[in-house]
DNA sequence: AAGTAAATAGTAATGAGAACTATTATTATA
DNA sequence: TATAATAATAGTTCTCATTACTATTTACTT
């Protein structure tokens, strides 16, 4: 029988002026941008950065939980430099997304816990609806209908 | 000035036994199968459906609201076929998706929208961890290293 | 200052999902 | 029941977010 022995190589990360750049972003913005309009932002200040860069350093500031990552809805991931667990509205005819600052609920993780078993580590809440902006221009209806005619 | 009139035309549905055996499908199973996972399933009778079909109707389907599309976290949409509102448990570690029975908490929308303006029409709310499964076979830890070494 | 290893720019690859089109199947109607 | 109208399908191509790859550059170590 072998024993295994799992090693953790620290990887010895470098500064570099391209996720200093992407972090101040992330930090200086209460919106929560995609990786690319992130990638627009920071081609202000190093206009030859890569988008490659751009989501590579998103993920490592991600796995050293510097940014936050959020992947509830839609398709493009979205990050935030408050890293601190808080839930979010999604507007669902713009896509917009905003924090909402109510208190979260860490009770009802542990009450899940023990109800089913799982090993709750946090859980993540997104209100869904339509932003004030969206609500005023509500001409065309938002369900996504697409046989209307001009007449 | 012209005038504008929207007309919205109701298209006819027509019934297709590739549609019925997709939402068969979803109705007889208590996980929440990927258009990938119902598609491989719905060959076992169809042998020649195409996977756009299975796309479009799972679309078909969602908008019908006859099934619900499970959009929170990772990229692939998960599809369900019990549409009343209700909570998730998300697996970080083998992405499995689960229910959750505890009361959903539609006071919670009323008073978000009361505090923000939003008009809130539902919120999603997904638990994350670990499953019993992968509790117990967590031997490499989940965090996404990638550093390990057999020795 | 030189050596090394990590990070970068730029490009190609991947993978979920949508769009397109000629053909097939379903429903309405004569 | 046969026929006409049109929605849905199979199969392919396309899109778009994200990742992988690679030669070159940059940041840190000694």
């Amino acid at each position: 029988m072998r024993t295994i022995i799992i090693v953790e190589e620290m990887n010895k990360i470098k500064k570099t002026k391209q996720r200093e750049a992407i972090l101040e972003i992330l930090k200086n913005t209460k919106s929560h941008p995609t990786a690319d309009e992130v990638y627009q932002k920071v081609r202000q200040k190093i206009p030859r950065i890569s988008k490659g860069t751009v989501y590579r350093n998103l993920k490592l500031l991600t796995e050293n939980k510097e940014v936050m990552k959020i992947d509830t809805g839609g398709t493009e991931g979205r990050y935030d430099a408050r890293v601190e667990n808080h839930y979010h509205f999604r507007c669902e005819s713009c896509g917009k997304v905003f924090d909402v600052d109510v208190p979260v609920d860490t009770e009802l993780d542990k009450k899940v816990s023990q109800k089913t078993g799982f090993n709750i580590t946090h859980h993540v809440l997104e209100f869904r609806g339509f932003c004030s902006d969206c609500q005023k221009k509500a001409i065309i209806s938002p369900s996504g209908d697409k046989n209307k005619e001009e007449v």
